[in-house]
DNA sequence: CATGAATGAGAATTCATTCAT
DNA sequence: GATGAATGAATTCTCATTCAT
């Protein structure tokens, strides 16, 4: 029994896993049960003991592929740790993460284009969910840091965590097509200081003196 | 001849306008050429007379949708302008500009995950290219700035327009799911504020002596 | 446009015909489109340009068997016929037209069968109409027998037009099995006695004395 | 062994059972194994330890179902009856058993169509013996009352075992459609009546005179 | 014997594309 | 040019049957 669950989990990662790899290749529609079979070796009928319809096993990829990033970005900040440097965190996990799991990439965009294409169904709940769910966490981070005095933010706190969704997603996009101008580390640094500066963070690698700080206006 | 001509272009104008609005509410793949025909009262064979597929029909779309786009922006940042007005035209463009033609969204979505999918292909390129122009043209503006003096900006102006690329697609993202948290009036203000912040301009509405500005230097 | 409707309309004869023919002998389920479109000699997909789905041209089957046997019962019991004249024909007409049309005898049972499974499909719902009509029709030559003084039913002219109907049936059902024990004609010949027994009309063809027929008197 | 050949047969029995009650339900081409092993609690695998394939369980039911209902049949009758007494006890038996074994219903139609599609397969030979069986006890029945006077029929026995068969499997079809036109017991008093006007018996019911017969030529 | 995961042949249905009129 | 019927390749999903455990 357990080892049947246990076996029966299994092959539903295996195929999980082998599904991700086709639909972030060909997308949704060009992905086909029998390529997922042979991704996965095994045969096209075995697919649907383990998941009722295309559309579902593309939902489970999902939910899958997001809970696992969630966990990871939560690890990540766990700890003491300042608000700033948890924003850190954040800003160095996409960037380097992603670019690692640049698979996620692709199949991302697919996540969102057919979420808005049925804007009702499974996949855009989940996205909205999954969305909901980082910029609750941004946005307690930058509660911290206001209370803590670390940040200055000029606008509510859900609208910068909005911001800083929006920014890490249109990298996220730049990433895909190959559409950088610099070299990662380039542009980390430059999200880093984007996003402090909006944040009112002076420059940690500056080494400014107080009244320096005083002008930039902007913040206070 | 010259009449034929005409009809020949306005019959194209018509099709393409019936085939973006028809892949902008079903998706690429989930669009029939039958739909198309149907949107533009011509029979289905009669779309062969004037794209040769249902991939080129797409492709024809998207370089319509770009180029009505970026002549768009380029004729709202015409005329004498500072880099610092020009930067918030834009910023004013995508923000009203996109809510109402937010049909749009859906299709660029579809084009990017097209493209995501077929990175070699037309759309991709079409896409990148595309892409290129509007980061080019905000680098003009990040680099005029900096000559003037309005901007002191920390990082490259190619990474300053990456970013802000970023940023409004993000935020465009974001219209589509409905996962604004604040009205479009706050999105805008706070996009203002934190793209200014990025290229260290004092936040206008604020009422600041010149001293203030002096250090805008929230690095240095 | 003429031209266009009678061609479409006599391409869903064709269809009609030839899938009549297949579903007559393999049955609904073993039928598969490929071999309709075969009999009809057009392409699979053809099949489609014509009928919805494989349900929506059984149904029509049906439909055009039902509606083909009812005009030729109709057409049969035109003009100025006494009541056991118009019985005569229609048992006649079923004997004779059946055996001829034998084909339509499975077909029939695979309209039970599927009607039996989905007794609010389309199927049973024509079926039931079916049945109704004729009945009904068997209901008024009763009735009109009645008032003539032909017959001297002992029982409502309804139950007897559903007993006939069900000798009828039932016979028809043993010709599909080949399980007669007589000549069509001795079967015909026994129908009409039986049918007319029940009706309490005297044998036609016997001479009989009153005597003979004394004891069994089954007549009112 | 014994022991162990019991449980086989019960295990039998019991797959037997379910298999009657799913092929009825959704007939036999949407019938899947899995179902049937539902229904009677085992594995999908096990079905085949005791029947071969479907086609032979399917087979396997309609044989236990016919043999069932033949027995019965033959109980009934048992005794010291006379032929119009046995002849009355298996209308009422059809009646009334029917009725409230109406499951064999849609079963038996069942039956038809699959033997009707394979005319030459083993469903359709057990249809026909079964056919015959009761076709051979009713015709020996209508000679048992010829020879005792009884009966008066104006066809050969075996005709008459025929008619009433099918006036029998007629209403039996009428039954499952619900196109019944009165209550039970007026249909089966109708039914007697009939058949028994078939077979000459005089109506136990009526008190006639020879006179009122006379009379009612119809036609003319 | 029991189990149920694996298999793969097979069917309905869709649609881009062609082409005769 | 316009039309829309015809085509057939391609795809999802089903299920009887097998077989290792």
């Amino acid at each position: 029994m357990t080892v049947s669950d246990e076996q029966v989990t299994q092959r539903r990662q295996e195929l999980l896993a082998a599904a991700a790899r086709v639909f972030e290749q060909h997308g949704y529609a060009a992905t086909t049960i029998d390529a997922i079979a042979a991704a996965a070796n095994v045969s096209k009928g075995s697919v649907y003991n383990y998941f009722p319809s295309k559309d579902a096993l593309f939902e489970a990829v999902f939910e899958h592929a997001a809970e696992t990033f969630h966990s990871e970005v939560r690890q990540r900040i766990a700890g003491q740790l300042s608000a700033t440097q948890k924003i850190e965190r954040i800003l160095e996990y996409w960037s380097e993460g992603l670019v690692s799991i640049q698979s996620l990439g692709r199949l991302t965009l697919e996540f969102w284009a057919t979420a808005a294409r049925e804007r009702l169904g499974p996949i855009a709940e989940a996205l909205e969910r999954s969305f909901m769910d980082h910029r609750t966490l941004l946005e307690g981070i930058i509660r911290e840091g206001v209370d803590s005095g670390e940040f200055a933010v000029q606008f509510a706190p859900a609208v910068g965590a909005s911001l800083i969704m929006a920014v890490l997603d249109g990298t996220l996009l730049q990433q895909f097509f190959d559409m950088r101008v610099a070299t990662d580390a380039e542009i980390l640094a430059a999200l880093k200081k984007a996003v402090f500066a909006g944040l009112s963070v002076p420059d940690p690698d500056a080494k400014l003196t107080c009244e320096t700080r005083q002008g930039h206006s902007h913040g206070q």
